[in-house]
RNA sequence: GGAGGCGUCGCCUAGUCCGGUCUAUGGCGCCCGCCUGCUAAGCGGGUUUGGGGCUACAACCCCAUCGAGGGUUCAAAUCCCUCCGCCUCCGCCA
């Protein structure tokens, strides 16, 4: 949720960002209309409301006979304040739900337009060259094979598509690149946290994964809980409601969970391999502060990102997402890359958000200073996601034999293991 | 899954049976002031959060807020219903 005063007092700000995400900006004429509405409405109830109080004060000093005037008095009053409450909460429902549909106000910073108008910030090293090494790269759905470490077969047999078992050093991998991605956390001073995957509504609504990304979302039958594509949502959540004294900011988490996407609309993307998947596991970022610090927050938590890539000698780009590909919480986001060498392309491996307090006003999570309170603000950036990271290892530094070098730091994470050899 | 108990403004707590100056008690903590070589003690005052009005987004005034949402009533912390959370016991279980 945007601040409501910035639309209130600088409407045409709200117009322009609109029109940076390629959004209409009718929702802005809307939005003023309804917080007109919704304060008549609360003047108007609060009048009776307020006459109903003096009046009812009276009553038990009152002698008999003013009694039966009094009563007669406030029962029609009575039914006049409920009528005002009804429609004073039916006022302030129609202006929170449109209030609540604007997305977050995109950075000056941010790149105006859709999915493809990003813009590239950095290339950090270089692409390998196989050509030159005289041997054909093989995919990581080949590799994992040979290696016996990814069962895409028996994972769509099990559970269907888009799923898969990770399997001996497919295994170990996962729980090293963890290990490795909460020891860097842990240094960095975050606390690690292990997330549940399941979270009622509110946490969900609360993140602004219900709008338009609800297609994406896995529910439960019958349970009124849903299953979490990140665990930036039960870490958004995790501090709902509270208010954070400022001197504890800012407060920073290293989640693990389980994320489940159902990648509605994906169908003929990936779909081979491990890429894109219903099911996989992730170290996140979560981290609250205040709205001036964050932007140098956002900042720390690429750094932070992109140390764990050089760590893992990636190849990659960081770009500058463009505003219409924001999703509704952010004002800016950076994605880290990799170069996928059987794709020739990079592809996304991290993401990292500036939400500011967008998610903090919807979930009611506020900061406490001398002057009083106010939304915080909440960044989230992600660690490691498992599968494509597992993809980028393997296709990166495999060796022209089908066995795979693994990069030094990662080493310590293997039992000192330097090459993974095919079985 | 079954049975029972509990949820009050940072923490503890009175009030709930028997609805009405509850405009929510008292203590602790915290803040301001007085007193004071310094500190402590003592004394006085203040101390939930959100919204609205008016404005300098101050002061002030008003409305809501006793886990959440409904209901009964002229009137609800108090009575009724639903939900959420915590605790105890039984059953089951990694």
């Amino acid at each position: 949720m945007i601040d409501p005063r910035i639309l209130r007092d600088e409407p045409d700000r709200v117009r322009a960002a609109q029109a940076k995400r390629g959004l209409s900006a009718d929702v802005v004429d809307r939005a003023l209309a309804a917080d007109t509405a919704r304060r008549t409405a609360i003047l108007a109830f609060e009048a009776k409301r307020g006459e109903q109080k003096s009046l009812g004060a009276l009553i038990p000093k009152a002698s008999p006979e003013e009694k039966q005037d009094l009563l007669a008095r406030t029962k029609t009053l009575a039914a006049e304040v409920k009528e005002a409450e009804a429609a004073r909460g039916a006022a302030e429902d129609e202006w929170t739900e449109i209030l609540k549909s604007i997305p977050n106000l995109a950075d000056e910073a941010t790149p105006p337009g859709g999915e493809d108008d990003f813009v590239v910030l950095e290339h950090v090293g270089t692409p390998r060259d196989f050509a030159a090494e005289g041997f054909e790269p093989r995919d990581h759905i080949e590799l994992g094979q040979i290696l016996g470490a990814i069962d895409l077969e028996r994972g769509a047999k099990v559970s269907g598509s888009r799923f898969y078992f990770l399997t001996g050093v497919g295994a170990q991998l996962e729980l090293a690149l963890v290990n490795m991605a909460m020891d860097q956390a842990r240094g960095a001073g975050f606390t690690q946290v292990i997330a549940p995957s399941l979270v009622r509504p509110r946490a969900m609504e609360g993140t602004g994964f219900l709008g338009q990304a609800a297609d994406d979302v896995y529910r439960i039958e019958g349970e009124d809980l849903y299953l979490v594509g990140t665990s930036e949502v039960p870490m958004a959540a995790y501090h709902s409601d509270e208010i954070l004294d400022e001197a504890t900011l800012p407060k920073r988490y290293a989640a693990f969970s389980p994320c489940f996407r159902k990648e509605a609309g994906s169908h003929g993307k990936d779909t081979k391999g491990i890429i894109r998947v219903h099911w996989f596991d992730k170290v996140e970022m979560f981290v609250y502060t205040t709205l001036e610090e964050s932007y140098a927050e956002h900042e720390r938590l690429l750094a932070w990102e992109k140390e764990f890539l050089d760590k893992l000698e990636l190849a990659y780009r960081v770009i500058d997402v463009a505003a219409g590909d924001l999703g509704l919480s952010a004002i800016r986001k950076f994605d880290c890359e990799a170069w996928i060498p059987t794709q020739g392309k990079y592809r996304e491996l991290t993401s990292t958000s500036n939400c500011t307090e967008f998610q903090a006003r919807r979930l009611d999570i506020r900061s406490r200073a001398e002057g009083g309170t106010r939304p915080a603000a909440t960044l989230n950036g992600t660690l490691t996601a498992i599968t494509r990271t597992i993809v980028a290892i393997l296709e990166t530094h495999q060796l022209p034999d089908g066995s795979v070098r693994v990069p030094e730091a990662l080493r310590p994470y293997l039992g000192g293991l330097d090459v993974l050899e095919p079985v």
